[in-house]
DNA sequence: CCGGAAGTTGACCAAAGCGTCAACTTTCTC
DNA sequence: GAGAAAGTTGACGCTTTGGTCAACTTCCGG
């Protein structure tokens, strides 16, 4: 209903098979120093029109405008807008990793938690537009999120809660449900990118400055810290 | 670029300035019995096509076909697409004011915010496809939020910071940044419904249910009450 | 039970959307 | 520097979409 709209369930190319479009595309696995170049620019571009418009509201004519190649040049390097968008979700699944690597068991858990707020909040501001659109992607329910994407968060998750649980255990803090906690933790770190016109609101600012996001890093490790029994 | 489309600057039909559409539709402010109820059908089914595409994705066929009205109907209601989201939006708005009433100032602060967080859960859970409508909304930069809307968030959100304030001022709390703490009371009682495909994965269930939402309250008041130095 | 208001609806329109294509130019490779 | 591979692009096809319209039926007060 998106996709292959007009194509109907017979390719009309010659070709066995599917191919062609996504893999198989005339530009889409080289790695010459222009297709290189070209597909970093229209990625750029995409994460802008995604982020304000939405996957549905972001139109190839939009993001072509904003890399400034014609549009059928987008087509060369991605053969549908369906493929440049999971690319980008793809990306931010995995730049979240980084912040991640703080929670570890062997870590003091006020520290490791402090660590991990800042760091979380440190990203989510300067990647806002990326958050944004794996926000949006959530909201929707998460159509474009692979099985494989999901198992790979729950792994994470799963294994963050095991290091949470392991600190219960060792008496070094309250005991809480760590699902809980670990949304806790994730929702107020991404507030101020995915919702950012509502923060700014309620801030009464026209920009979330680094301030605010060290008086958010602040005051949720505060709260979190004490929260779970953790002495500052 | 999104309504009025083909219609260009001057009008085509007859009658004088613009008028017409939204307000002066011919359905437009009837409260007849008919008009009532396929108001409220319209409604209805346009929460459900809008929470799941979002402003953009949805489509007006898409809303007839749920509320097994044909498209033309819709019309005679509602005079575009805008205005039936902003008439949601509007309402999802007015509906959260009850859950803010736990928070006054003569309440005990304990008691008031695990009034307010039972509260809110109890909501997002209940209005599961509004919440996310409104997120939605929200993510993409509240293109739809009127000035006044914004207006009416701010002027609410800084009363019950001033809550926060007497408060602390009077010694029953720590003193904590009350506009952070607003944030995370609000973004983890959202984050649920927000959210829905994320917590079910960290939650690794097919379905949140009421068990889940009862141990997130907990948590969370847990948390947040330790978190502000308000014994249990 | 009549006349006007309210409601219903199929057919239609223009714009915008995604994706295609074939001809052309640039860039490599040997 | 010639031939092949890679990259470029304007024009085009078809579908969907928001919105309109005019003819028709139903409803309701007097």
């Amino acid at each position: 209903m998106d996709t292959n709209r007009h194509i109907g369930e017979i390719p009309r190319w010659g070709m066995g098979m599917m191919a062609r479009r996504t893999e198989g595309r005339p530009g889409g696995n080289t790695t010459t120093r222009i297709s290189v170049r070209n597909r970093k620019t229209i990625l750029d571009a995409a994460i802008k029109v995604f982020t304000e418009k939405g996957y549905d509201g972001a139109s190839i004519a939009e993001i072509a405008a904003a890399s400034k190649l014609p549009k059928a040049n987008i087509y060369y390097y991605f053969g549908t807008k369906e493929a440049i968008y999971r690319t980008l979700i793809a990306d931010v699944l995995h730049e979240w990793d980084d912040a991640l690597a703080h929670l570890t068991a062997e870590r003091d858990p006020a520290e490791a938690l402090a660590g991990y707020i800042r760091a979380k909040l440190d990203f989510t501001r300067r990647h806002a537009a990326q958050s944004r659109m794996f926000a949006n992607e959530a909201v929707h329910g998460g159509r474009f999120l692979s099985r494989t994407d999901r198992a790979r968060m729950q792994a994470i998750t799963h294994a963050k809660m095991r290091v949470f649980e392991a600190w219960m255990d060792a008496g070094r803090m309250d005991r809480v449900d760590p699902v809980h906690l670990f949304v806790m933790l994730w929702s107020s770190t991404q507030y101020y990118a995915d919702f950012d016109v509502l923060a700014r609101n309620a801030l009464a600012s026209s920009r979330i400055t680094v301030d605010d996001y060290d008086r958010a890093a602040e005051t949720i490790t505060r709260i979190i810290l004490k929260g779970c029994g953790l002495a500052a």
